[in-house]
DNA sequence: TAATATTTGCAACATTGTTGCATTTGAAAT
DNA sequence: ATTTCAAATGCAACAATGTTGCAAATATTA
C-alpha cells in the first residue's frame, strides 16, 4: 500500500522520514538497516528522527524491528506475532541478509512448571538460497 | 566444576577475571549481565577485560551470549547449541530473569527451498513462576 | 629465577539508542 | 488563504554495549 495511506490510516501525520522509511523497506523487499535505509533516503535526517519514526511506526504495528547477535539490527514492515507461531526470521551468515518467514511452529509442551509464555522470537541462521 | 578447573582443561591461564566471571555465574545459577558480574565481584576490572574474558570463553565454549530485545544481554555458562533443536532461553519480563530452557523442538519443514539452516535462536518472554 | 607469550589497563572510537529543549511544520479550523 | 497548535524535527548531550591499538604487567613454562 502507499507510504501516505498507511499513515492516514492510523491518524499519523505525514512526515518525510515516514513515508521514505516505509517506501524504502517496501522497495527493497526485505528488512533493512538503520543505514540501509538512510542510504536509499533521498531525504537527510536527525539520527533522533529517525529512531523516534521507527519508534512509532512499531507503535502502530506497521514495522518491527528485528535483532540478530544484538548490534545487529533490522527493521521489516508488519506486526510480529506471538506465542507457539512465532514470526520467524532468517540471517544469512553469508550475505547478512534477513527473510521474514512463515510462522514456524514451536513445542512448547516442555516449559516449566509456573511459566507463562506470552511471546516467542526465532532467529534462523544459515545460507540464504543466493548464497548456497 | 571449580572455575580453576574449567580454565585449566580448557589450556586457558588462570587470571582474576575469567576466574571471578565463571565462579559468579556459578553461584548465581542463572544468566546474568556485565553489571550483574561486576557488582557481584570482588576485584575491579576494566570493562575491556571484562569483554576480552567474554569473548575468550565463549570461544572456548565456557560461556555464551543471550540477547533480549536487543541492549538487554545476558551471559550464561556452557554452549548454546543448533539446529532444529534450539537451546532456549526464557526471559521474564517483570523481573528481567532469564533462565535456560532444555532444546525446544522447532519445525523447519517449513524453509524455503534452497535455504540451509545452521543454527537456531530462540528467545520465549513470558513470566517466571515467581511472578506469575 | 628467567624468558616469553598472554593478559591487562587505558585511551579512543564505533554503533545503537534515549532525553531535554527550542524551533519548525502538518493539518485542522477559521 | 491564513491562523493555530499539537506533533515532529534538529541539535546537543548522554547511556549501554562493544572494539582496537599500544605499553605495562603477569601467568606459566622451561
Amino acid at each position: 500500500m502507499e507510504p501516505v495511506k498507511v499513515l492516514h490510516e492510523h491518524n499519523l501525520k505525514r512526515t518525510g522520514c515516514r513515508e521514505g522509511i516505509i517506501e524504502v523497506i517496501t522497495r527493497a523487499g526485505q528488512p533493512l538497516s538503520e543505514n540501509e535505509i538512510r542510504n536509499r533516503l533521498s531525504g537527510n535526517f536527525d539520527r533522533t528522527t529517525f529512531y523516534r519514526s521507527f519508534k512509532t511506526l512499531q507503535e502502530y504495528n506497521i514495522l518491527h524491528k528485528i535483532v540478530v547477535d544484538n548490534q545487529l539490527v533490522k527493521y521489516a514492515l508488519g506486526k510480529s506475532d506471538t506465542k507457539t507461531n512465532s514470526h520467524a526470521h532468517f540471517y544469512c551468515t553469508s550475505c547478512n541478509g534477513l527473510k521474514c518467514l512463515d510462522p514456524v511452529p514451536v513445542d512448547l509442551s516442555g516449559m516449566p512448571e509456573g511459566y507463562v509464555v506470552e511471546e516467542t522470537e526465532i532467529i534462523i541462521k544459515g545460507l540464504c538460497s543466493q548464497c548456497h
